[in-house]
DNA sequence: CGCAATCTTGCACGGACTGCACTCTTGGGC
DNA sequence: GCCCAAGAGTGCAGTCCGTGCAAGATTGCG
C-alpha cells in the first residue's frame, strides 16, 4: 500500500504544507501570508514549497488531483442498468459522507477559508470544474449521448456540481450542525422533480 | 445620456484595454502577453492599466462589474405571478440573446480564448458566481424562502448557471453555428423535467 | 481664467513563481 | 555493507504581477 519510505515521506510534506497553509491563512488572512511563512511553518525551503504545489492558493486548498477524476470513475462503477440521477446521488452520498468525516474536520476549515477570500472560492470552484468535465464524458459513455453535441452530459455534470456546491453552502451556513450527506439529498429530491417552486 | 468627455474617454481606454488584452492572449498565449504588452497596445502607461482592472486576467474577460446584478435585477422585475423557473427562463433568453448579439463576435472570441486558459475559466466562474449569489437572493425574496437555510434559492441560482454554462460550453463546441438562445432553451427543457435519461 | 477634482504617470517595492545548477538522500544491484 | 543512478531538496538569479505614494497633466465648473 504506502510503498517506501520516499513515497511516505513526500505526502507527509504535501499534508504538511497543506496544514501550515491553511492554518495561517485562517488565522492572518490570505494576504497576511506568505509562501515563506508557509515554507517554513513546514520546515522546508521556500523553493521546495512550489515542488509540492503550483499556486499559494491550491497549497491552502490542498486537494488531491487525483480527486477530479474520483467522482467520474465511481460513477462509471455504478450498475450499469441505474438512472444516470440515481447513479450519481448515490456516488455523491458516498463523498459527502467522506468530506464529512474526515479527520480533525478539514472540510469545515477549509470552506470557512473559502468563505472569506473570493479567490479560493474560484479556485475551488475550478476545481469543481475539474471533476465535472471528467463526469461528463462519464455520463456520456453510460447514456450513448456526445459531450459538445448533446445537452445532456455536461448539463447534468454541472448539475451535480450545482448540488454539491449548494450542499457545502449551507453546511457552512448551518455551522456544520447538519449532517452533509442530508443536504445533498435534499438538493436532488429539488432537482428530480424540476425545481417547482416552493410553496410558501 | 453618455455624460461628458471624461466619462467617455474613460470608458473608451477600458474597451481599449479590454480589447487589446484579449486580441493579444489569442495570438501569443496568456503566458506570451505581460500587463506591459497591453498598455502598450492600448496606448497608456502600464500604471494605468492598473487603474482600470485589477488583474491582467480580469483585462482579458473584460466583463463589467455591473452585470453581475443584471441577471438578479431583471429577474426581479418579471411578474410576480410568473414561476421562479419560468422568470429564469426569460431573463437568461434576453441575456443569450444579447450576448449572441454583441459586436465584433466579443463572446466568440472570449469563450475560445476562455476555453485554452483554465485560469480564465476559473475566473469566469467566479463571475457567475457573483451573479449567483445576487439572482439567489432575489429568488429567496420573490419565493419567500431564505439563502442558506433553504435549499431553493441557492440551488435554482447554482442551476441557472449550470445552464447557461452548458448552452456556451455547447455553443463553442458548435463553433456558434447554432443561435444561443436555443441552447439555453433545451437545458431549461431538461431541467425543467427532472433531468430524465435520455432515450437510446 | 483659475481652481478643485480627477486621471495619468513614474518610482520603488514586496511577493509570486520559474529555470538552472548543485547537493543530499533513497532504493536497488552487487 | 558498497556504490551508483534516480529522485528530491535547496540556493540563486531573474521576470512579472500588483500596490502605495507623490508629482504632473487634464477636465469640469464657477
Amino acid at each position: 500500500m504506502t510503498s517506501g519510505l520516499r513515497e511516505r515521506k513526500k505526502l507527509a510534506t504535501r499534508v504538511a504544507l497543506h496544514q501550515a497553509a491553511l492554518q495561517l491563512v485562517a488565522e492572518r488572512g490570505l494576504d497576511g501570508v506568505s509562501v515563506d511563512d508557509i515554507a517554513a511553518r513546514a520546515d522546508v525551503s521556500p523553493r521546495t514549497f512550489f515542488n509540492y504545489f503550483p499556486t499559494k492558493d491550491d497549497a491552502v486548498l490542498g486537494l488531491d488531483p487525483a480527486d477530479s477524476a474520483l467522482a467520474a470513475e465511481r460513477f462509471a462503477a455504478r450498475p450499469a442498468e441505474e438512472d444516470p440521477v440515481t447513479a450519481l446521488r448515490a456516488v455523491q452520498a458516498e463523498q459527502s459522507a467522506a468530506m464529512a468525516g474526515e479527520p480533525q474536520g478539514v472540510w469545515p476549515l477549509r470552506l470557512r477559508v473559502v468563505d472569506e477570500h473570493p479567490v479560493l472560492l474560484a479556485r475551488l470552484h475550478a476545481a469543481f470544474g475539474g471533476s465535472e468535465r471528467a463526469l461528463a464524458d462519464a455520463v456520456a459513455a453510460r447514456t450513448g449521448t456526445r459531450v459538445g453535441v448533446d445537452a445532456y452530459p455536461t448539463l447534468l455534470a454541472a448539475v451535480a456540481g450545482a448540488a454539491m456546491r449548494t450542499a457545502l453552502h449551507r453546511w457552512l451556513a448551518a455551522d456544520f450542525t447538519v449532517p452533509l450527506p442530508r443536504l445533498v439529498d435534499e438538493a436532488w429530491d429539488v432537482l428530480a422533480a424540476g425545481l417547482p417552486a416552493p410553496r410558501r
